[in-house]
DNA sequence: CTCCTGGCTTGTGCTGACCGGAGCCAGACC
DNA sequence: GGTCTGGCTCCGGTCAGCACAAGCCAGGAG
């Protein structure tokens, strides 16, 4: 259409014939789409590890740190591991599994926006920097071969195998 | 501490001693961080405008749509432009803004990990590529010299000129 | 003038996210 | 045995997000 949006392609090309009951960004939002859940991951990319700590610095109730740390183990986004400090009993430590950790673009996504468009000076109370070169950090959309994407170079089409990919009328996609 | 969290720096190294009350992420997190903003935005990205659309596309009611569309409009992340479709009165239409436009990293960090974690394939219904190239599309991590930014390389310092910059205790960031 | 249509608004009610506070339980320490 | 602590669970209640359904309003078509 213009510049501004993304090209539906293949089966997608008519919005009005097909539904968003597989979407992705609606399955994500399902498991990690609550405040809560995105603050404790928050804290868990800050070295946050403990029940208590999680509790306190994201400001919930332990009621709430309860039930969503067990829905974020349920999912694998946290595991639990046992650790034992001198002179008490085991507990455990929620701890980032590798899907966890791929939840850091999204993280940061809004961290730079709230930073940028939320904040008075649109800079934002925290700076975030690359340890080895001390280059400031972004979160950025690419393609494999390293072009930058804009939205309007942005393409979606049903993966292979879909019925939309078929040219199929009324399918579910996202 | 270990290799798989971020490194706080400067004032911000003891955690115990400031709180999240200027977050980003919680700034952004209260006017972007419901669902159904969320998956307006995603059908903004594909291209709909249209009240109708937006409510049908999303699968949200009347009443919903209205409200979540006026509350973005009033943070600045979708604009109304006037148009008139032939024999009809002038209506308006929801265009995406810049700061729309710069929350295209999260939704899309979101689409790719529900494709990649909340699928039985691992895969997707959709997938995304560069018009120009073809290439796959990804949300990257990466600071101003072009390095991906793993979490173990991530340093969170506070900006300059605030309390915490100067080692201060107590203060409040994100 | 009435009818129709798109873009809402209003009313009712459910559910899930959240808070504050109290209680519980296992084990270490005494 | 009793006490303390961390990590929960339970209870009562509020509020926001949402659905379903009805109503409203401006202006073009007839």
């Amino acid at each position: 259409m213009d510049q501004h949006t993304a090209v539906l392609e293949g089966g997608l090309a008519d919005r009005s014939r097909w539904r968003d009951e597989a979407c992705p960004v609606r399955s994500a939002l399902d498991v990690v789409g609550t405040r809560s859940a995105m603050l404790l991951l928050r804290e868990a990319y800050y070295g946050t590890r403990r029940f208590q700590d999680f509790a306190a610095r994201v400001r919930i109730t332990d009621a709430v740190a309860a039930a969503r740390l067990r829905e974020l183990v349920e999912v694998g986004v946290l595991t639990t591991v046992p650790y034992r400090e001198p002179g008490t009993r085991t507990r455990h430590e929620y701890v980032l599994t590798d899907s966890g950790r791929d939840l850091l673009p999204v993280v940061l996504g809004l961290f730079a926006w709230g930073s940028r468009h939320r904040t008075p000076d649109g800079r934002g109370p925290l700076e975030l920097h690359h340890r080895d070169c001390g280059g400031a950090v972004r979160v950025e959309v690419r393609c494999e071969h390293d072009h930058p994407v804009p939205l309007g170079e942005l393409a979606v089409s049903p993966a292979r195998g879909s019925r939309l990919s078929r040219g199929a009328a009324g399918g579910a996609a996202g």
